[in-house]
Formats: C-alpha cells, structure tokens, sequence
DNA sequence: AAAACGGGGGC
DNA sequence: GCCCCAGTTTT
C-alpha cells in the first residue's frame, strides 16, 4: 500500500527517528511551545538554558516576566511566549495539581497550546497514538498525494483515515525530517529523492 | 478568512 | 536586504 511503502522508506532514510533531548511531560510542553516558529537549532538551546535556572512548574509560575524574557529572548515571539509560559505554569498547579495533562482536550486550554503543540505532547511524552500535524506533515502528505485538504485540522483528520493507526505517532517526526532535508517547502531536492519513483509530483 | 506576533539564520 | 521558520490568538 503506498502509505505504508512511504513510512517504509522514511524508517529507512532515518533509522533514529526525530531526536529529543528530554521526554518529561513538563520539559516537552514548554520546549515545543518555545519551537513555535521557530528552528530547533535555537530553540533546543534555548529550552536547556532556561530549565537549567526554571524546571518546574513551581518555580516558573513565581519567576519574573523579565527574568524568562532574558532566557528565552533568542526564540521568535519570545516576548509573548514568556508570559504565556507563566500562565501555563499557574493552570498547571491551580487546575491540573502541577502534573501535565494527558489529555487533548485539557492541553488545548493551556494558553499558547495549540492542536499541533497538544498532539506533540502527547505522541513524544506519553507515547499516545495521535498525528501531530505542522506545516511539515501538512504540505508533504498533500504533496505526496495522501490527502487533499487547505488547513492542517483538515489533513490530521484525513490522514487517521488514510494511515494504520499503529503508524500514527512515527508520522510527524519522519515527516519532519524529511521536510526539512528533501522534502522542503521552497525548492525541494527531488533529484536527490527516495520517493520520486513514486511521487505524483514527479510522474 | 486574514492579520498580528518577532528574532535568528540562510542566501 | 529579503524571505522563511516544529503555530496560536485575535480581529
């Protein structure tokens, strides 16, 4: 099945899959909403550097604006995103006894979280089989044929019905990967493709 | 549906 | 100097 022949060569194109540095719940939320537009060669520094002063919900719901500001300056929409990493951290303890929601419906309320930061959350923190869709996943699986759909909403609900469910969670970290190498938004290496025996952009 | 938020890196 | 980036919220 083409799907499946797709996620095939993926595993093979990259056997690690995407790497993290951290799996904690609390370490994952706060570092993916840091990644929101923003490359991951400054956000991963930028997530250390902060938890190495602030890891805890505890500590990061008392800190000052400013202080985070200074951490985090180095990530788009850091100024925002500061606070927003407060506010998280007050539902935390007053809603959610300081312990990260397992939940998709929970995680959305978070200020800052959004469908593609929740479903991240729970595919590379608890392991949960959902597809977190970015503009990654969102253009390939279009480009690629899989699904015809406008706004990635629309692409994670096409792709369950498209995708074995026991292939949900390597999705977007494949998808990533490749997007960012091969497969990217502007002048893509399609000479240099795995997939153009099969891609309908190429045939 | 479209605009706004935004510093850093690639070219 | 110009364009894009692991999105979300507001208008």
């Amino acid at each position: 099945m083409y799907v499946e022949e797709i996620i095939s060569r993926l595993k093979e194109l990259y056997p690690e899959g995407y790497f993290h540095i951290n799996r904690d719940p609390f370490y994952l939320l706060i570092s993916t909403v840091l990644s929101q537009r923003t490359r991951d060669e400054v956000t991963i520094p930028t997530s250390q550097r902060l938890f190495s002063v602030l890891d805890t919900p505890e500590k990061m719901a008392t800190a000052d604006v400013d202080e985070i500001q200074e951490l985090i300056k180095d990530v788009g929409f850091y100024k925002v995103k500061s606070q927003r990493l407060i506010n998280i951290s007050r539902m935390l303890l007053d809603e959610y006894d300081g312990i990260v929601p397992d939940d998709i419906n929970e995680l959305v309320k978070l200020p800052g979280v959004g469908r593609k930061t929740a479903n991240c959350v729970l595919n590379y923190a608890f392991d949960r089989d959902v597809i977190a869709v970015d503009t990654h996943v969102h253009r390939i699986s279009n480009r690629m044929g899989l699904v015809e759909t406008e706004t990635p909403e629309e692409t994670e609900i096409e792709l369950e019905k498209v995708v074995p469910k026991d292939m949900w969670k390597e999705i977007n970290g494949l998808m990533v990967l490749f997007g960012k190498t091969i497969c990217k938004p502007v002048s893509p290496k399609c000479d240099k493709c795995v997939m153009n025996d099969i891609c309908p952009k190429l045939i």
